[in-house]
DNA sequence: ATCATTATTCCATTTTCCGTAACAATCTTC
DNA sequence: GAAGATTGTTACGGAAAATGGAATAATGAT
């Protein structure tokens, strides 16, 4: 069986929630659809969709295994694209996006460096915390911070972990008591972010690896972080930031961590770029680097 | 095409260096493993291999895309296992390999978390700068460092990068003279480790990315970082070691980075464990708390 | 209870893949 | 330098697998 075919009618099915809208997006028949992903089952020996004609959900393993295989595929695509890159030298222009706060506080301490390596490569950095499209926008390279996005005609690929902190103005918290465990979050003022995959219910593990769920309402919803980090300095609600974010005031004391027993996985910043066959020279080697900037803090840390 | 199978057959052609080779490896026909060459180097539209039917070699792109195929085939065998995994909870005897140095220095400090968090988990650790065989020597998971190690029925995880630190005792380069460029390490003393896949041969990268290759004759070669550590600390030699082993001498001053523009890529922490259709809970968790408590660092460090 | 929608299965057809064998190319050895 | 052995490539026939269309079964909404 070709499994990566499979994979990819997999993802696909779990995307559109339905095989038949699958088949009509792979623009195959829903009979093909049905048995990859029969075959992908018994391949594995599992059960990975529940399916009845109307509904159809993920088995925890067909969970793991779609997260997986979205990986997979996005790293096969950047196989393929860098097999076929240009030989080239980089030049030309490279459209940067990134969130608007991340841009300002990290980013902006990157790409000296970049330009100093690069010096025929002009860059057009836009900072927006909108969701842009790459291919109709033209940007080469866009870095975004969250769970592994959506992978369709499009490589992600993993730079850095990122990690979220939920936190509150010591004043909230002198008013409002704080919370203890991560279900009092829910009778509890909340800020979230609107490009948040997980909106309104917030997944945390203890120490133990132990997963719950809280269903939070937020009572603001913004796309920028510093503007909630703001309103929460400000003692309106309990914020669940970056630490990138948040650090400066949790170390001048204007905000604080609670709940430091559970922390949220997953969260990463990511590199996306469309998958085109023939990779330009300029998006790889500005990938590379991030790479290597983002790396560094690593290796510094494994010394100590 | 099937890709996957394209991807160990170009894997396999690789590491035996012949395709015919490969095909008994395979244990398929030499002009199966020809053709799926000659398909992926087509959907790629590059050529992967230099071959006269006595020498084969790779091309840059071949060189790139074999890493990243071996990592992929790798992630495929472990999302195949996750997906049939047993659901049993984790019990029994988990058995761990690691080299010596290693496991005093890091994995030590690993282990006492990981056994609060499953006390049911027996557990046999076993340090050893030995390459020990998984199948016959009954090792749930092993622990290596090193460049990616070889995929063959075996799933590599890289868990963390390690940064490889050329340095000597102040002594040495006093009576030699300290190294300026990497060629000037040809007509120094050096000291290599056994299973370093690099052997007799450092290949480093400047901060501009430029990569240069210098051929070195060591003059002791051991399998223990330590031994090599302490002959360098005594004022034999140049010594290529890992930042967590050389880092205290190097604080105290007993040693000296040298070179320090210069680094060499590619090494990380890596897990191997058995390739198995059904993988047993407690490799899972142990991996997965591996995982965490690499990763800690990066986040620590991305914090600040 | 009916109906529309959805997933699965069957069937004939097409496509792909494989191994054997012939062929071409290259290095070794005498 | 020629013979020989080994290696990679290509052609051919047969086997296996994938595909689309249509029939069938199952489910939830009206």
């Amino acid at each position: 069986m070709d499994l990566i075919r499979a994979m990819q009618v997999y993802v696909a099915v779990v995307e559109a929630r339905s095989l038949v809208a699958a088949a009509a997006k792979l623009d195959t028949s829903n009979a093909a659809v049905s048995r990859h992903v029969a075959a992908l089952e018994d391949h594995l020996s599992t059960r990975l969709l529940n399916r009845t004609t109307r509904r159809l959900s993920m088995t925890d393993a067909g969970q793991q295994f779609f997260g997986r295989a979205q990986q997979i595929l996005s790293d096969v695509a950047e196989a393929e694209a860098i097999a076929g890159e240009s030989a080239t030298s980089p030049s030309g222009l490279l459209r940067i996006s990134a969130p608007l706060s991340f841009g300002i506080i990290r980013l902006s301490k990157w790409l000296p460096g970049f330009i100093v390596r690069h010096p025929d490569l002009r860059l057009d950095v836009d900072l927006t915390d909108r969701m842009v499209d790459l291919a109709t926008e033209g940007v080469d390279v866009a870095l975004r911070i969250g769970l592994q996005p959506a992978t369709t005609n499009v490589i992600s690929r993993r730079l850095a972990p990122v990690a979220m902190v939920i936190c509150a103005s010591p004043d909230y918290l002198k008013r409002h008591g704080c919370p203890a465990v991560p279900s009092d979050l829910t009778h509890h003022q909340t800020l979230s972010y609107s490009y948040l995959s997980t909106g309104e219910s917030w997944n945390l593990v203890d120490r133990q690896g132990q997963a719950t769920s809280v269903r939070v309402s937020p009572i603001v919803r913004a796309n920028n972080g510093d503007v909630l980090r703001e309103l929460a300095v400000q003692g309106l609600a309990i914020v669940l930031g970056p630490s990138f974010i948040v650090d400066d005031d949790i170390a001048t004391g204007r905000l604080v961590p609670i709940l430091e027993g559970w922390s949220m996985t997953g969260f990463s910043l990511y590199a996306i770029y469309l998958s085109r066959k023939f990779l330009p020279a300029k998006v790889r080697v500005f990938i590379n680097y991030l790479e290597e900037v983002s790396r560094v803090q690593s290796q510094e840390s494994l010394k100590s």
